[in-house]
Order: C-alpha cells, then structure tokens, then sequence
DNA sequence: AATGAATGAGAATTCATTCAT
DNA sequence: GATGAATGAATTCTCATTCAT
C-alpha cells in the first residue's frame, strides 16, 4: 500500500493530509477500502461521505483530519487505484516481453479480466470517472488512464511491427483504437452485467473466456498481421 | 414528437400522464429539451427537478402535472430517446439495402456521429444508464438497447455472408462483438471530449472523420472478408 | 338527500352554493359518498381533494362550483351527517315512547350499532371532529352533535322519572354523563377495531351484541332505578 | 427522565439514537416538550417537524441526528408518555391499596384529572392515536395502552370482589367495560373543551370536580355493590 | 488526533386554490 | 357550468462541512 508519487501533479493544494499517511496500516485499509466500494457503486456525487464512515467505522470528522474534502479523498483514491493497475499492466507486459504480438494481446486481455475479477472495484472507479462530467478534475484524470493505455499499446505495437508480426504500413492510430476500443469493451463486458448481448462473458468461466478470446485475437491476426 | 409504443413494456403504472401530451408542442419541446440536457449531464440521481424546472420556465408542481415522478420523467425521456435513435437507424439500413457489407458498416458509423452531433443529449443519456447502476429499471432499459444494436449489426452480417462478402467460418457472436464494440466506441469517442486518446474524433471535420473510418473499416475487412 | 335547514347557523358566508343543490341526485351523491370516505379515514386537514375528485370522477375545478372551499365542503358534509343521525335517532325514540326506560336504553343502543354498522362514514367524521382541534368551527359543530345527544338522553331520562322508572333524587347531570359515557363508548367500541379490550364488540354478531347490551343495562338499572 | 425500557417492541430497528439522550437535559427537555406540543395539537401526519425545530430553537437537520425520521420521533415520545401514565397509576394504586374498591375509584378518578391538567400533552398524544388511524404502529401502541387499563381495572375489581365490597355475580369483562369508558370519557370531559355538555368538568375547580366524582361513584356503587 | 453534534442548503413530492378555455 | 393545467408554499429527509470538546 505504498504510495507512488502521484499521477495527477498537485494542482496547487495537497488533497491527503499526512495524518492519513501515518495511519495504522490496517486502519488505513478499511478506510480505503470501504471508500472504494462506495465511489464505484455509487460514483462520486452519489457516494455518501456517511456510508463510508460507517462501514470504515471511523469518526465524521476523522476524514477531514484525512483529506482536505471529499474532493480530495476522491482524487486520493484514484491515484491509489491507478497505480495498482499500472503495477499489473507493467508486470504483465515485462512478462511476455519475449512473445509475439498477438500472444501478447491475449495475455493482456486475460490478464485485464482477472485483474477486473480481482479488483472489481477499481474498475469501476474508472468507469465512474468516464462517464460523470462532474468529477472534479476528471479531463486530467482521464487522460493520465487513457494515455497509460494508448501507451501501453502503442508500444506493444510498435514491437509487433518492429519484429516483422504486424504490417508495417498500418494506420498506427487507428489500429491503437481498435486495440484501446476491444480491451477496454472486453473489459467492460466482463464486468458489468447485462453489457453486452453478443458473449455473456461476465458469466464465462476460465475455458470458455480464453476460447472467445482467441476468436478475437484471431480475427484481429488477420486484421492486422502482415 | 409523436410517441411510439413504449420500447419498455407497462409495469402495471402509466409514467407519462396525459396533462403532458395535451401540452402546446413549444412548451413540450421546452421540458423535453430541458430534462435531457439535464438528466444527459447529471445522471438519474443526480439531475435535479429544480434546474429542469428553473431551465424550462415551468412551476415546480407542474412536473407532477406531466409525469408521476422523477422515475416516470426519466422513463418517458428514454422511450423518447430511443425512439429517435431507431428511426434513424432503421432509415440508414434500407436506405443502403443494396451495397456491400463494408460500405454499409461505413455508412453506419458516419451515421452514428452525425446523430451524436445533432442530438448530443441523447446519446449521453444512454452512455448515463450503462454505467449508472442505481437508474430505475436500469436492466430492462440497457437489454431493449443492446439487444437493439446486435439484431442491427447481427442483421448486417449475417447478410454480408450470405453476399458472400463476408467469411462463412466466422463465430457469429465474437463478430458481432468487434462490430458492436468499435461502433460504440467510436461514437463514444466522437461524442466525450478526452475520451480517445489516439484519434482525436471529437474534434476532427467530416473529411479526416471519413479518412478514419475508412481506416478502421480497412482494417476490418481484412479480418473479415472473405 | 334532502337538505335540512343548516345545524349550524350561518357564520355570514353561505358555504354550498346552489350549483351543487341543482345537480342531478346520482352525481351529487357520488359526491358526497368520496367525500365521507376522505374525510371519515383522513380527518379535515389530511383529507385530499384529489383523491376526492379521483373517487367521484368530477373535476378538480368542479369542487369550487360547488363549496367556497375545502371548509365549507366540509361544514355540508357535517350538516348531511348530522341531518342522518338525528332522523334515525328521533325514529328510535318516537317507535319506543310507551316502553320502559331501560327498554328504551337498549333499543337506542341497538340502533346505535345497526347506524354505525350501517354507515361507518358517518360515525368516522364524527370522531374526527371530536379529536381534531383545527376542524374549522369545531366547537359550533361539537356543541350542536352533543347538546343533541344530552337532549335525547335527558329527555328518556326525565320520562323515565316521570314514570317512576327511575329514582327522582338523581343528579341529572351525572346520570346523563353516565349514559351518554356508555353509550358513546359502546358505540366507538363498536366500530373501532382495537378500542375496547374488554368486549370486542367489533366482532360482536346480533345474540352476543344484544347479550352485552342487556348485561350493561342491568347493571344501569341497579344504579339508576328506583 | 430516564427511559424505561420501550413498551412497544424493538421492531426490528431502533427509533431514538443515541445522540439525544446524550444531549444536555434542558436542551433535551426543550424539544420533547415542543414536540409534545406539537404532536398533541395536530397528531401525527399534521405535526411538522417545521414546527418543532423553530419552537425548541435547534436546526433542521439536528432532528435526523436524534432519531432516525418522522416516525421514530413519534414513538419515542409515546414512550415517554406511557411511562410517564404508568409510573403515576401504579402510585394511585399502591397508595390506595388497603381502602375499598370504590374509595380507590374515586382516587384514581381525582389523579387521572390531575395528571391531565398537568401533563395535558401526555393525554393529548393518546387521544390522537386513537382517533388516526393512519398513526405509524397504532394498534401496537394502541392495544399497549388499554391493556394496560383493562389490567388496572381489572385488578381494582376482582380485589373489591375477593373483599366482598362488590358483587360476585358481575360479568366481569362488562363491568371492566363500564368503569373503563366512565373513567376515559372522565378524562377527556376534563380535557377537551367542549366535550361534554353535562357537566362541564374542563372548567371545574376542584370542589366541584370531587362532587362530580361522588355523584358517579355512588351511582356505580348502587351498580355494583354486593 | 479523534470525536460526533450542529448546521442549513437542497432534494422530491403534495396540495388547495385560481383561472383561462 | 365544467374543465384541468398552473402555481408555489410547505412537507420530510440527506449531506458535506465545521467546530467545540
């Protein structure tokens, strides 16, 4: 639970107040975690400040003693969930680093649903954030995430290309899309129920999620191999 | 602004009530166009009677005049909605009855932006019930439209194979998928600022617009075609 | 549903107005039948004009070409109901005049809950006006309903005394309170569920009814007759 | 004004929070008499909680930090009159308990109209719920208060026939019947303005009153006596 | 540093009454 | 005479934030 400088520069004022750092580690935790639970169910207008003193069982006040304002608990959160993912991604991409392009993809893709599977309430954290114009500072926020997965994929590309796997003459940003695109609805699908209508994977077991999306990266082969 | 059969079938209490119907059409179009830049803004919870009322120059007793409630507005808005998306679809699909699967996919995608500009509302409403859990009936709504897009891209294809343009071997279902996730995607990028990081489609003029998609659905013919 | 002259006198402002006396009978008595069923289970304030209109399918607006207002709607419905009691009550009394006293008691007790059984509303509006400091006139209306009933009682009884049924040393105010106790409480026990804990005259049918009736008598008759 | 433990079982949730009976006694005792006010003159829908706050001086939203809502405040004040009712009868009862039968009635008929005269909110409430049906829990509340009637009654009763001071012959549940609506109706002559026509016990001075109350017992003693 | 009571703005909803048609 | 849409004040309840202890 170690903090990584933050993602999103200060914009002026600290948001965690450093009583918050000191905290007793499992203190800390339950604060966390029931904040997360509320922020993805609820998102952020909707989350309740009172919701999650009592299921963290901390005083009122004590998240003022935390963070600057519910603002700032928010932002707090996002970056402790953003730097879980990249932590994932990085793993994941050093991993494979030795594969092929679209064995690689499907490591990532798998690795994105059991992440979700995992952490289900970091993900919606981020679907919250994408889809509510009101979060504060959500453009930044926004972009941080999505250049990470652009990044992330551009680079996979690029290796792919370079190695000869990918077509070299390829539109890199439209292919990035259509990357950025399937990644992120396969992960959406797999996470929030009734969303897609097509593969029902957010009931799929193991065998049956790695057989979709081996028909996804196979089309994709064709789509983009050379 | 006449109302087809409700898409979301009577759970036994009328919404819309007739007060509403019977009202002069510029002051219909007032609170429709009031409650949607609204609920497209703020979400179901977190849009307020108050600034609906305030924007449409209404009295606040006069929605309870319209609509049974804050639920039964928001259900009429999204038949409303809905409505209007089918229409429009529908008329796309025949109106290029007669040409290959690919231009078909292309004409769909322009289509779809150039609806989300001109009724930018009602796509932000539908992308608020996706990732708002705690809308009323939340389920049924997303099914009615889910469903709606597979059959339209399902149909597509399944003529696109038997044309013959389109490979026979291919799983119907992970197809649809691809088609449905990159369509949505697209029209979400086109439609929230910083949402795409790679093709900037929220801001690009209808030639470089057209460029890309012609990019994207290169790249898919690939994958497909026969 | 002829109108007798009002119980209480005209406090300057007429409250029916002649539209509502000149409607056909059927729908004047929709009327006033919605309207003792709001006001017999909500009381004066509570009551609701929309479920009033809603139950007798007139307009909302009908109502004030009706009454002056709420109030007065209210006032000729107290008026109706007295005019029923009073016609009912005066029958009992005239049909038993050459009967003892005590017999006398008993049958106005019977016909006491046959009325009530008969017409719940009424009673019910009664009851609301007892308990309600803010029924508009109260106080007029309360003194007409039980200076009508201390008349009745004190009448039977000074007949009673005449005929040497009944001590002649009674304190007559106290023998009335005793009676006009009894008999208001049997009534209200009679008609609501859960007030008397001793009897459970609600449930009561006509043998067991006429048994309590003639028990409670008895014991009267120990401490009233000569 | 400590609080015994609840007459109305725990239904499932807790009404009252702890944050008011931590409150400062004055402060306590200023809203519960406000609310008393408030509840008795107008029951339990009319009552606003408007009211209230502005009468005791503490800011809207302070109420929600006392009790859970509307209805939970409620019945925390019924409690608190209950007890209030049952710690003073038990008194009348023991004080009395070595006099007859109907020297105790007489008692307790002076003490009920001296606790009302002292505490005419407490009798207030009482009249309220019995008469609204739309009270929250009622006929529990209800079915509370006249057991504990009958139960006192009853017991002055079959103490006065075990000493032989009243008939053995009486139907019991009749006679129970009697004292309980002379002794309620009693009360609200001496409570409601405008109650009773006879004997105008609401402006009675205590000379008076203790007449009335000989003048009824010796009526009943005739009754009942052996 | 922790607590939790206090606050008041703002939410959805109801309703008697008015008035143009 | 009948209609029913319009109105706005009043209702209960929620919540982020402050502050004295």
């Amino acid at each position: 639970m170690k903090q990584s400088p933050s993602l999103i520069g200060p914009s002026g004022e600290e948001t965690v107040l450093p009583t918050f750092l000191n905290l007793p580690p499992d203190k800390r935790e339950r604060v966390v975690e029931a904040a997360l639970v509320e922020f993805a169910d609820k998102g952020y207008q909707q989350a309740s400040l009172n919701t999650i003193v009592a299921a963290s069982g901390i005083a009122k006040g004590s998240i003022y003693q935390y963070f600057r304002d519910k603002k700032g608990f928010f932002l707090y959160l996002f970056d402790f969930a953003v730097a879980r993912v990249r932590r994932t991604l990085v793993q994941v991409k050093e991993a494979s680093a030795h594969q092929d392009f679209f064995t690689r993809l499907e490591k990532s893709l798998l690795a994105g649903v059991e992440f979700i599977r995992r952490h289900p309430r970091i993900y919606g954290i981020y679907l919250k954030i994408l889809f509510d114009r009101h979060v504060p500072r959500r453009d930044e926020l926004l972009r941080a995430v999505r250049r990470f997965a652009a990044d992330y994929l551009g680079s996979l590309l690029r290796q792919g290309m370079a190695r000869g796997e990918v077509r070299a003459d390829l539109p890199e940003g439209t292919a990035v899309f259509i990357l950025d695109a399937l990644l992120d609805r396969f992960l959406q699908a797999a996470s929030v129920p009734a969303f897609d209508v097509a593969l029902d994977l957010d009931r799929a077991a193991s065998p049956e999620l790695e057989q979709r999306i081996r028909e996804l990266v196979d089309i994709l082969r064709r789509g983009l191999a050379r």
